[in-house]
DNA sequence: AATGAATGAGCGTTCATTCAT
DNA sequence: AATGAATGAACGCTCATTCAT
């Protein structure tokens, strides 16, 4: 039975080996300009293989997107049960995309090319990719974080929860995507990019205090 | 010499009626899935004909990127001389920027999509595509504005006014983005994509006065 | 003006080309083994104009078939009205598909593939073959000469005569193709392909008069 | 011994097991579309273990081949043997033909295919599956059959028995073709199957009368 | 200048076959 | 003996690009 099993596990980890390849290339060359090919060659393995895994490489996609979603959101669970008010949850939810930006630059740009997909005339899936990361966006999170913000009279009732947290959010990716895309000009004006941040906390989180 | 410059002129307006086929198609398609023989088609001209003009896909794409641009910075070019003082020109501008999106919303995606490119290692031309967004965009105006601002001791001087005008630039770009992707969402909380901009205005502006 | 027409001819000349290559990489591999690269080859062109003239591999198969069954009701059209009985139009016919088949094997071969292609399990376009085959398939011209036959009380008026003329044209293919496949069985027993022909006649032919 | 003999014939009812498979599989889809996955799945076996009985998927179609062969000839072996005058046993072959057509459609098509495969220059084995054909085709009985109402002076002896069997056995092959592909005809004309072959003996066996 | 026929490299996907376990 | 994961050579089809006219 310890056979059957450890089968099971091998099986899954080629999986995430895969994955992890197609990671790899997706981000470096955009998703219709990786060939099946590269991500075999990526991950040391044949062609036909892939498909002994994923059925397709929109399939092999998918399943690219939804690791990367689930390890951000994965990165965020703790903070929602914290003892903290919403405005110290807010900014531990900040930090906590910081940090997996810097750990993962990569699955981060990811992470904003997807919630952005829309904007792309994008084809066959973005139904299927939309679901995928909105199930897995922290926006959720961040929907409860102020609605409790709204409940300690910390945060103004006066614009509507879901509102202001997709606000926050999306400038959130905003920074961060300027942080990673406008380097020389930070360093340029002689700031750091801790620096960036922080004024960005300042601005946003006192635009939305009760 | 008439007759050379009526050659270059007729040679710019067929290169004008490429771009705007190609953008046609590129906006309803996406890039990568527009084919030649589709621009041909709309332009009303023989495949080989394009490459008369634009020596590959990928230099017509840039010039479609660099045209719309330009696009926006036209509808801009007034602001930065009116007798009004930055606050009200950044609402100017905002304004403007509204507009242009509700008007060729396509153009705006493809805007707020090369703003993001890098985020992609993309491939082949983002250098290039890099600088035609940086000459073209309308950030540098805001830089201006943002620097009148201070001389007006309505802006803040003590973050550098490049750093807040780029902020301010991302965040414009973010509410758009917000507007255009959530639409659903922001009829189901019954708002008005207007009432999301001028909260947008009210928070951001509130955040950068002195 | 000559120049439009000239280049609808060629246009026409190399669709004819591709289709007689087609044909003889079908007929000595069958369809499905028959690759495009093979009939690319035999035409000497490249694989992608063979795209230009079909719209895919399915197309170029159904323009053969109906190429070689046109060219066979073709060889037949004058013999309907030649002043001749029956039985004699019959008999014309007969020699008419042994002459063709003499000429032409390889499209003999295809004819009774094709008739007997319901007897293969085949898959996307049988439906839209059958069609083909049966719109140009002589049986027509049978019927029509059996129903002559029973107006002028040569052949039995028993049977419908679409019936006997099936029979007929069915009995024929399997002459045709005893002495195509069976040639070194008529050798061994002495007898020619005529002899066999003849026999045949006589055999059917009193079978069916009145 | 004993075991070895038990092995062996272990062995033969795998072999037999795949080969029921691979005719279920063959017969609803055709060779060429039919894969050794579908085959090994039908089987209930992994498809490795198919290349431990067959070494290919050829060598496969060869087996199922000859299979229905000696079946179709099984069917007919008591016939000889009866008491009866060779136009009696000749109206019995018939009939067991008819007869096994209704049980077996699907392997009676493959018989009819391969009886005219010659037809095709089929790539690879065709030699190989004439043989096949040929030792187990029920034309060796008709043939000896024949020789013996030649021998009761019932069949004409001016034609070579076996040139007579051949065509009986071809026209046989093409009634069952005519029923099994034209029987939408045949319900128009308000005919049945049985009165169309009744009408086929009737003919055939007159032609053949001495 | 303009055409459009021709090209050929390349893509996603399939599948017969092999081989380590 | 049996497995099933892995392979890699094809396949049908597409499309940016070239070039003779």
């Amino acid at each position: 039975m310890g056979v059957a099993e450890r089968k099971e596990r091998e099986k899954q980890k080629r999986k995430e080996l895969i994955i992890r390849a197609a990671e790899k290339v997706f981000f470096s060359q955009g998703f219709e300009r990786s060939t099946m090919d590269d991500i075999a060659e990526e991950a040391e393995l044949s062609k036909g293989t892939l498909y002994l895994y994923f059925k397709s490489k929109e399939d092999l996609h998918i399943s690219v997107v939804h690791k990367v979603g689930s390890r951000l959101k994965a990165s965020m669970m703790g903070i929602e049960n914290l003892d903290e008010d919403a405005f110290e949850k807010l900014v531990s939810m900040g930090r906590a995309t910081i940090e997996f930006a810097n750990k993962f630059p990569d699955q981060m740009k990811s992470i904003m090319l997807l919630e952005s997909f829309e904007l792309q005339q994008t084809s066959y899936s973005t139904s299927q990719l939309k679901d995928v990361i909105f199930k897995d966006s922290p926006v959720g999170i961040v929907i409860r974080i102020v609605e409790q913000g709204v409940k300690e009279k910390l945060i103004r009732a006066d614009i509507p929860a879901p509102l202001i947290a997709h606000t926050l959010w999306m400038q959130m990716l905003s920074v961060v995507r300027f942080v990673s895309t406008k380097s020389t000009l930070i360093k340029m004006l002689e700031l750091t990019p801790v620096q960036v941040y922080e004024s960005h906390f300042e601005l946003v989180l006192n635009g939305i205090r009760s």
